[in-house]
DNA sequence: ATCGAACCTCCAAT
DNA sequence: AATTGGAGGTTCG
């Protein structure tokens, strides 16, 4: 017999749960409408089926479990309220950005919309799977990832798969991953999958490290470079003055932020708006990208 | 050191 | 209808 274990997080600091959930940073939510008046959002969250809702002001999460493996209400509390960074200050990050206009209106525009705290292991997958590629080919990839060897979820919405550890992805190897469809990614996540299984970077344990460490360590990756290393960072852990340079980011940069005159190669354009935005560097990227990214003009 | 080109695959735009 | 261009990047020459 099914259970159900939920949980309701009043809101204290604004919280645009849509926006934050298809915001780019996470690829594997979707959206139900089981004749529900409300949206519902699905995903999975260390390995276990969430359901998301926001009311006003509330955001509620339910699990639902057969017998096996349940939760209590405060380990579905953290775990949720965890990757959400439910309890992030926004409106501290506000106030210092009241000064710049172009951020300012990002944030009337966006407001509510959070940095996750993913898990490590599938954030770094995904972001190299990012490497030259669209956004509903990540999604695509993550997804086959997932079903070719993560575990299978079934609940009353349907059957679903988590993200596959390591050790299961390094045995699917670069020819089991370009088979399904990961094209040059193959040979990258299987060198990282590798690497990783063998224990030669614990990547939880990053989340601990100071900035520099945390990312030497994942450059040290065949295939990671500075832009991946810094969506991992930032959306996993916990280094908040991470800051991401793709295309969109460099656009608004150089059109919003770096001084005509001032010559700022690309490869120093991370470390330039990361002395300008210090502490809230990761923050801002959100914002900017976000802004950028959907108002789509070249 | 720096800068293009090449890389898988898929799909939209000629 | 066949072909070309390009997509949230990284590596190699």
């Amino acid at each position: 017999m099914a259970k159900c274990v939920k949980v309701t997080f009043p809101l204290t600091q604004p919280y645009n749960l849509g926006e934050t959930l298809f915001s780019g940073q996470a690829f594997r939510w979707s959206l139900e409408n089981p004749s529900d008046l409300k949206v519902n959002y699905q995903g999975i969250i260390y390995g276990r089926r969430v359901s998301l809702i926001q009311e006003q002001q509330t955001i509620i999460a339910k699990i639902t479990f057969e017998g096996t493996d349940p939760i209590s209400e405060s380990d579905l509390r953290d775990l949720v309220g965890s990757y959400l960074r439910i309890d992030d200050d926004l409106e501290s990050f506000y106030a210092r950005s009241a000064a710049d206009e172009y951020l300012q209106s990002s944030i009337d525009q966006y407001k509510g919309l959070h940095l996750l705290r993913q898990e490590p292991w599938e954030c770094l997958v995904t972001f190299i799977c990012s490497a030259n590629n669209n956004i509903p080919r990540i999604r695509l990839l993550v997804d086959r990832i997932s079903k070719a060897c993560g575990k299978a979820i079934t609940d009353s919405q349907g059957t679903y798969y988590s993200f596959p550890p390591p050790g299961e992805i390094a045995m699917l190897g670069e020819s089991g991953l370009r088979e399904l469809g990961l094209g040059f990614r193959a040979k990258y996540v299987n060198h990282a999958a590798q690497a990783i299984s063998r224990g030669e970077i614990n990547l939880e344990n990053l989340r601990e490290s100071e900035y520099e460490e945390t990312y030497q360590s994942l450059i040290s990756l065949y295939g990671v470079g500075d832009k991946v290393a810094n969506c991992v960072m930032l959306f996993s852990l916990d280094q908040d003055n991470s800051f991401p340079v793709d295309v969109w980011i460099r656009r608004v940069l150089r059109e919003k932020y770096v001084p005509k005159g001032e010559a700022v190669p690309d490869a120093q354009l991370r470390v330039w708006a990361q002395n300008k935005f210090g502490i809230d560097s990761g923050y801002v990227n959100q914002y900017l990208f976000q802004r950028r990214r959907l108002e789509r003009k070249t």
